[in-house]
DNA sequence: TATTGTTATACTCTATAACTATA
DNA sequence: TATAGTTATAGAGTATAACAATA
C-alpha cells in the first residue's frame, strides 16, 4: 500500500478514517475474507439490482443455464443453498418469466431457463466478466489465477458443497 | 472406508454427490470468496460460540482491545459497522460484564475491556490463532502470505474502510 | 451546524421443525 | 422408509430515517 506525502489530505483523511488499528485481525485470513468479499461483490450487486437480481438469484439461473432440466433439491446442495430457503427464491424466478417449472416427476420439477431469462442472463454474465476483469486492475492476471487457487482449496476442505 | 461393493451403498451414494456443474461461477473471485469464507469462519464460529461470541462481537472487543478508550463510532468506522447497528452490540458486550462505557465526553464513551473480557479474549485470540494455523494444513505458508496480501489489495480497493 | 449515540423499523439471509405427496 | 418440495417461524445481519443531546 502506498504511503501518503499529502498534508491537506491526511488531515481531511483524519477524521474519515479514523486510524484504528484492528491488530490481529489485520492478518487474519478469515476477516480479509469478508472484507475482500464484501469490496468485490458490492459494486457487481448494484450491477445486478438494475436487471432485478441479486447474487442469490443470479447463481441459481447460473446453475440451471449450466444444467438445464436441473431439481431443486441439486441447486440447494450445489450451491449451498437450504431446500427450504430456495422455495421463495424460485418462486420469485418463475413470477418474473425467468424460470420454468416443469413436472418431471410426482415430486419434484425440472427446471429450464425461458427466453426472457436466456436474455437476461447474457446480460447478467457480462455484468460478471465485467467484475471479475476489474479485479485485474488490482491484480495482475497470474495473480488472480493464484488466489483463485488458494480459495477453491480453502472452500473444498471446509465445507464439502454445502454449509 | 474400505471400498463397498454393495450395490444399495453405491446407488444411495449416486444421490448424496450431485454432479452439478456451476460452470462460470467455479473460476468467479466473488464467488470463490464466498465459498472460501464460509468454509474458513464456520469452525471458527462454533470455535466462538462456545464462549458467547460471535465474529462481530468478537472484532468489536478486538478493536477496543488494541485502543482502549475508543468510541463508538470509531469502531464503527473501522470494521465497516453501521453505528446505529453498533448500539446493541455494544449494549449486549457491556451487559455480559465484558465492556466498560465510560463517558468521555457529554455525548460519547470511552470503551475498554473489563478484567472478565481481557480473559475472555485471552481465550478467543487463542481460538482464532488455532483457526487461522488449520489454514496452514490447506496452503503452504508463503502462499497463506501472498493469499493475505491479494485479500488486502482487493478489499483496500473496493470499499474504503466501510461498505 | 456537525457529531455522537439512540430508537424504530424493515428487509434480506439463514436455520430448524414439521408437514404433504410421492418414490 | 426415504426423498422432493413446502410452510411457518425465528434469529442474525444490514439498511434508512428520524430524533435528542452535545460539540
Amino acid at each position: 500500500m502506498a504511503h501518503n506525502e499529502n498534508i491537506a489530505f491526511r488531515i481531511s483523511d483524519l477524521k474519515q478514517s479514523a486510524p484504528v488499528d484492528l491488530g490481529i485481525l489485520e492478518a487474519s485470513v478469515g476477516y480479509l475474507l469478508q472484507r475482500a468479499l464484501l469490496a468485490v461483490s458490492s459494486g457487481f450487486r448494484l450491477e445486478l439490482a438494475v436487471i432485478g437480481l441479486r447474487p442469490v438469484t443470479f447463481s441459481i439461473l447460473v446453475a440451471v443455464r449450466q444444467s438445464p432440466g436441473l431439481r431443486q433439491s441439486a441447486i440447494a446442495d450445489a450451491l449451498g443453498i437450504q431446500r427450504t430457503n430456495l422455495v421463495a427464491l424460485i418462486e420469485e424466478l418463475c413470477a418474473r418469466g425467468w424460470l420454468d417449472r416443469a413436472r418431471a416427476d410426482g415430486r419434484s420439477y425440472a427446471l429450464r431457463l425461458t427466453d426472457p431469462g436466456q436474455k437476461l442472463m447474457d446480460d447478467a454474465l457480462a455484468m460478471l466478466d465485467k467484475s471479475e476483469a476489474s479485479i485485474l486492475e488490482i491484480i495482475e492476471p497470474a495473480d488472480r489465477d493464484a488466489l483463485i487457487g488458494y480459495l477453491r482449496a480453502l472452500a473444498g476442505a471446509g465445507a464439502p458443497a454445502s454449509r
